[in-house]
RNA sequence: AGGGGAGUCGCCAAGCUGGUUAAGGCACAGGGUUUUGAUCCCUGCAUGCGAAGGUUCGAAUCCUUCCUCCCCUGCCA
């Protein structure tokens, strides 16, 4: 077991900033009416008991991934180390993209990774569309203003007129439009007198600004569309640059952590809030926006496009699969949540652009696996052993412990017989250098068991092993006294032919060749075309009692899972993670 | 001269209000323990902090110039 203390806190940019907040008192005396609402409600109701707040908000239009592990973990760790709380809100705004099915999957994967969001205390489950009154409301603030006002441009002449990265744009013809025209057309956008397209509410700022988000950014589009959870109540939307900072705001969010790609849409999110807060509909401490960079990972896609294809044209099966970089997909392979906190710890927070080895992600997975679970005795690529003077109807019991480090996890007996299984690999009949398994001559221990000295093997018609032979030394039992007397290098495992059950092995791999696939062609080229190996292997007796989703260590094999697929007849296990191995390099 | 970011060991990443020999993890290389060639333990692993100048008694940390990479021209998020 590793020393915590050896390792220091980890410590990161964000953690540095809302230590200098907390210390500068700058959420010293900020308000929490128990729900999120502007000002007017918050500003009678008690301070709030929470230090900071932080918040992820997954748009509802797919399954989560290993990226968005990261920000959960950032989020909820955030407020649960600085005494916070951590919002778990929806960023539905865009009903065309948006389903039910998709906030019900990401509620249990965040609830999977051990984060929970609602309590005794407070209900942080919240959706940007229960604010869909407060955001018209703050437009028409926008639009009394004169900050804001409604378009007629066609989409093209909008883009045209935006100008390039280094040329300014052009001033909409409708950008001096009455306050009196702007309200009564925005109305109108919501009364539904408009189709698709139409028009838009842009924020009034600046077309010339270097910085094209501000270029009069769209605030609110008009979309005929019934939405998942607001129905068919609303026809016009707001844009995700001017939601989120409102609903930050309305949750009266500390800290708004994103990923390093909205770095330009800050001034924005300040200019949104700032205007709202001159007008007295929001107040300070207002919410601020940090950045940080992205996980990505070897061998791994993240993006969703390249997900959905995956799933969609069959190069996996379905968003679940093992091999996929879900939330959904790591709880199948059997990647512990545990395992997510411990790779977060380990790979940091920061603003640089970073491609994390797959082996830093394996290697945490494999550090709490080897941790968290029981050893089972596993014959992946089974050879039958005969002991040529082990009595014949004989079963000799052998304790066996389930977990090498931790003897309160207790022991098992297994049956050892005359005849065994043990693994192809173990047996050589020309070992190569340095080969201490079982070759015509060697002894080797079998694992808990007795030490056998290999006396030949037989062949088919083909010249391939079928059967290797042996005698057992009777005095080396192991857990007798002198059994060590005789030394062996190598010790092989095995199951009884008798008393063992068949079951489905599927080995996982890594789905993509190259370090980076998204650098290819075409990524889809780079699959690994053996990234899921199926065979059927020969698993100790005791393995039976194994339910759905309890992980083995199939011993000095790796880390198996039980397959949902599994039944009481045909059990089927997932290949987690190999463990090291020094030999095979 | 568009704007915004980032560059510290093979991969991450602390440090960056200037001041002991530049944390730590992963990887790698040795060694020890071991009835998993696993685990665990020990040792090694940047006179160097993108480059070049400068300020200073002293710079990864401050200044100047330069180089490289990433993001931004959706009525997506």
């Amino acid at each position: 077991m590793k020393n915590d203390n050896a390792t220091p806190p980890p410590t990161n940019f964000i953690r540095n900033i809302i230590e200098k907040n907390l210390a500068d008192n700058l959420y010293q005396h900020k308000k929490w009416s128990g729900k999120p609402g502007p000002e007017i409600e918050h500003a009678k109701a008690p301070e709030d008991t929470a230090r900071i707040r932080t918040r992820f908000p997954p748009e509802p239009n797919g399954y989560l991934h290993f990226g968005h592990a990261k920000s959960i973990i950032l989020n909820f760790n955030l407020a649960e180390d600085y005494q916070g709380r951590c919002h778990l809100r929806f960023d539905d705004t865009n009903p065309e993209k948006e389903s039910e099915e998709y906030v019900n999957s990401i509620i249990d994967s965040v609830r999977w990774l051990g984060y929970e969001f609602q309590d005794e205390k407070e209900n942080n489950l919240y959706f940007a569309s229960d604010y869909f009154d407060y955001m018209y409301e703050a437009a028409v603030v926008l639009i009394k203003a004169d900050l804001a006002y409604v378009d007629k441009q066609t989409p093209e002449e909008i883009r045209l007129n935006r100008g390039t990265l280094t040329e300014p744009g052009k001033d909409s013809p409708f950008r001096n439009q009455s306050v009196e025209d702007n309200l009564t057309l925005f109305e109108a956008m919501k009364q539904g007198k408009y189709a698709d397209g139409e028009m838009v509410l842009r924020a009034k700022i600046n077309m010339a600004s270097p910085n094209i988000n501000l270029r009069d950014p769209a605030i609110y589009r008009i979309r005929h569309v019934t939405h998942h959870n607001s129905g068919d109540k609303w026809c016009i939307y707001p844009m995700y640059t001017f939601a989120h900072p409102i609903e930050d705001a309305l949750e009266k969010i500390t800290h708004s952590i994103c990923t390093l790609e909205f770095e330009d849409q800050r001034p924005f999110y300040d200019w949104v809030l700032k205007k709202l807060a001159d007008a007295g509909f929001l107040a300070k401490p207002l919410p601020k926006q940090h950045e940080f960079s992205r996980l990505n990972l070897t061998h791994v896609v993240l993006s969703k496009r390249k997900l959905i294809q995956l799933v969609d044209e069959g190069h996996v099966h379905g968003w679940d699969d093992p091999r996929m970089p879900t939330l959904v997909g790591a709880k199948r392979r059997g990647y512990p949540p545990s395992g997510f906190k411990l790779f977060m710890d380990r790979i940091g927070v920061s603003k640089a652009d970073s491609v994390i080895d797959y082996q830093v992600f394996e290697d945490a997975m494999r550090e709490v696996l080897n941790h968290e679970c029981d050893r089972r005795i596993a014959v992946l690529n089974p050879l039958k052993l005969v002991i040529h003077n082990f009595p014949e109807n004989h079963i000799e019991l052998c304790e066996v412990p389930n977990h090498p480090q931790d003897s309160e996890r207790g022991s098992r007996q297994v049956k050892l017989t005359k005849e065994l299984w043990i693994e192809k690999e173990d047996f050589e009949v020309n070992p190569p250098p340095k080969f201490f398994r079982l070759f015509p001559g060697n002894q080797v221990r079998l694992r808990y068991g007795f030490v056998i000295e290999c006396t030949g093997y037989e062949t088919d018609d083909q010249g391939k092993v079928i059967k290797v032979l042996c005698d057992y030394l009777p005095d080396t039992k192991s857990g007798t006294p002198g059994s060590d007397a005789v030394k062996v290098k190598g010790n092989i495992h095995w199951v009884s032919a008798q008393f063992s059950t068949s079951v489905v092995i599927r080995n996982y791999d890594r789905l993509f060749h190259s370090d980076n696939p998204n650098d290819a062609e075409n990524f889809l080229d780079d699959i690994n075309q053996n990234s899921i190996q199926m065979s059927e292997a020969v698993c100790e007796e005791h393995i039976t009692q194994a339910s759905i989703g309890d992980q083995f260590q199939f011993e000095r094999h790796g880390y198996y899972i039980v397959d949902p697929e599994s039944s009481t007849e045909q059990m089927i296990f997932n290949r987690t993670a190999t463990l090291r191995d020094i030999w095979q390099k």
